[in-house]
DNA sequence: CATTCGACAAGACAGCATGTCTTGCGAAGT
DNA sequence: ACTTCGCAAGACATGCTGTCTTGTCGAATG
């Protein structure tokens, strides 16, 4: 069974009460929707920013005293915003892509589709995974599940790699999904295309090869994009 | 009277100012480092804490004011600290580590000193790293410098691996530069020990592999330390 | 139709952070 | 001796979080 859990997450834990009433709780899910996309424009707006809640409940056209209405705290709504986020563009479409029987197709298209998730939304996933490190107690609990989930994948993954036989003999079910884990991190995606100024494509091609030599029998994927150019000479910009 | 107003202090921009006088100088400098070490303490006892000027100064023993003065502000502060740090732990006894004639050892060496520097002041570096995503005002003009520094060695490296024919065919030199730059980047060490529970010995040993198995021609090493038990079993932990 | 109730606005208030500026003191410098 | 420097102490302005209170409008309900 694969990871992601894909819940009808219908009703929460959420500030959401007890409803006989249709049109109140549309309109509550509403401005509760319209907040957590206001969170999403500010940290795409300014990722570098400590983002507070006056700009969030500015943005959303809703008064401050709302949003601690509805989630609690600050950091009920970063928690609420991550859960959101993770639902929306998580691992779900990842695992969809992963259903080959391959487990080397798995790997690639696993590699791919994970970077390309990560990518689509990197400002706010740079945002959250810092604020993870500096205040787990907002975003902790949920950027810990990704990891776990991605873990979980990682470990599916090598699994299947051994049981094929395409593992290197010189590495162990756990030594592949500890290499597995480190190069799919978002960190790592993050410092080729932010750090070092590389293209998603390219940066997939690279991350790819990275995972294939470490942890493949006899892996030999070209580094860059056998059609196009080599990767750009240009200096890593910022 | 004649009081040589000193105002050319073009030395360095830090709050240094222009002594005749010994023993206040000395003093200064005594509480300037008495300060970046309170920093120190605070990154240490509690790396996921915003870090307070009030709580430096309480535990320095000096006025929250003196900070002011002597660092200008907030990111004055956590800019020389980030300075100091990486002087003294920097990349100095990386390059000492480094001078071996064959560039396989160059790798080896380079890849376990710059992880042992990591290593020793792990909560620190995270805190720095963090903090420069964050707020780049404060840490990110150094943070920048760091990682330039390190992708300097690692283009300087992946070049004598290439003069010595230990480079993958595969494999350019620029691509080589990009794998070692994430394959040595603080995010994949603290990755493997915070995030996988590893061993700093045992994360030195499986990063070593994935860097020698992407970018060397025949790249053999093993993932594992070989004379003890295998990886830990256990599940990661956190 | 009148009344109740729920979603939300508006804003006061306390607590804590940064950053500025002023004042005073004691010891090093001359 | 008296000036100057390093620093303590603290007032003050500003901005953010978090709590709580009061008011309003429209949906729900009998």
């Amino acid at each position: 069974m694969d990871t992601m859990s894909s819940e009808m997450c219908e009703d929460v834990r959420m500030a959401t009460r007890k409803y006989e009433q249709r049109v109140r709780a549309e309109s509550a899910e509403e401005t509760r929707r319209g907040i957590l996309e206001a969170v999403g424009h500010c940290l795409r707006d300014a990722p570098n920013e400590p983002l507070s809640v006056d700009r969030v409940a500015r943005l959303a056209g809703v008064a401050r005293s709302t949003i601690y209405l509805v989630f609690g705290s600050r950091s009920g709504l970063l928690e609420a915003f991550a859960e959101d986020l993770w639902a929306r563009t998580g691992l779900g479409d990842v695992s969809a892509a992963v259903a080959s029987d391959d487990p080397l197709t798995h790997l690639r298209d696993g590699i791919a589709a994970a970077s390309r998730m990560f990518a689509a939304e990197r400002d706010v996933y740079r945002a959250l995974f810092s604020m993870a490190h500096v205040d787990p107690a907002s975003v902790g609990v949920t950027v810990q599940r990704m990891e776990d989930d991605r873990a979980g994948g990682m470990a599916y993954l090598a699994q299947r790699l051994a049981d094929a036989g395409a593992l290197r003999t010189d590495t162990s079910v756990v030594d592949a999904t500890h290499i597995l884990a480190v190069v799919t991190s978002f960190e790592s995606l993050d410092q080729l295309i932010a750090g070092r100024g590389m293209s998603l494509d390219d940066a997939i091609v690279v991350l790819t090869a990275i995972a294939e030599r470490s942890v493949c029998e006899g892996g030999r994927t070209r580094a860059s994009a056998p059609p196009r150019r080599r990767a750009a000479t240009s200096p890593p910009r910022s």
